[in-house]
DNA sequence: TATGCACCTTACAGCAACTATAGGGTCAAG
DNA sequence: CTTGACCCTATAGTTGCTGTAAGGTGCATA
């Protein structure tokens, strides 16, 4: 082993993630497939290391595998325009708006069934009448 | 077909869901198989219309199939004690929180990303940079 | 030297909760 | 008697991994 490769479990915590899923993400082609030692173990250098911190900050950050094979691809270009970027963050923030309103809209349904259940037998329980769909037509 | 009972259509209609669901329902036991038809067609009684009715609510609402599964068994005893129903609620609803709370707190993170890019090249790019493992470090 | 243990390898199955596709059969209307 | 909307089954695909089985590697310790 080369002093500047690493083994998947070394990467896998450098990127605070597992090597099932490096593995799977080579066999899906988000990240290269590295150089192997004498004994078949997966060698990774630093590029490795900065394409995968790159992969996972984007994860969570919500961003689906698509939308982060885009990004990727376009940085590799580094005299072009930035605006595809944006575009791809500004869409995702524009879901996240959608799911935090449409979120917040259930929790505000949930909380007001759950503060009109008073207790008692399942026959008498609000939550119940609440979610029977005769309850809303 | 007897007038009482709906193709699955109708009853996927009903319910604001597809046949195909209705289906795999079925398949995973969610929904008790109905009656056929002489050419084999499902037959869906008013109980059927009413216990979909209730798993498309509880659905809509983020309950997982297993969190309905066991309110359906619940809600099977009317005389039992709805404790267990308002608990499964009141998860779903701590879930929802830090849900809310979580997209909240990317949606602030990636707003700082959008607004610090002033366009321009893929290299100057603060959107790029800020995704980068290497500014984080 | 042996042996244990942590780590690595591949291949494949499984998760949620559906959705889509292929290749047919049924039913009512025109 | 054909058209078109509907129905049937079986199977595969979706997203993003995670888990399992069955084995090989590498290093420290007895």
């Amino acid at each position: 082993m080369s002093d500047q490769s690493i083994t998947i479990g070394a990467l896998a915590r450098a990127a605070g993630t597992t090597p099932a899923t490096i593995r799977w993400y080579e066999g899906i082609g988000m990240l290269p497939a590295p150089a192997r030692s004498a004994g078949n173990y997966r060698l990774y250098g630093p590029e490795h290391v900065a394409r995968l911190g790159l992969i996972r900050r984007c994860r969570d950050l919500g961003f689906s595998l698509d939308a982060v094979r885009t990004l990727l691809n376009r940085t590799e270009n580094e005299e072009g325009d930035c605006a595809d970027i944006t575009a791809i963050a500004r869409d995702r923030l524009a879901e996240l708006d959608r799911k935090i309103a449409d979120l917040t809209a259930l929790r505000r349904e949930l909380s007001r069934m759950i503060d009109s259940c008073a207790g008692g037998t399942i026959a008498a329980c609000r939550i119940v009448e609440a979610l029977s769909p005769v309850s809303r037509s």
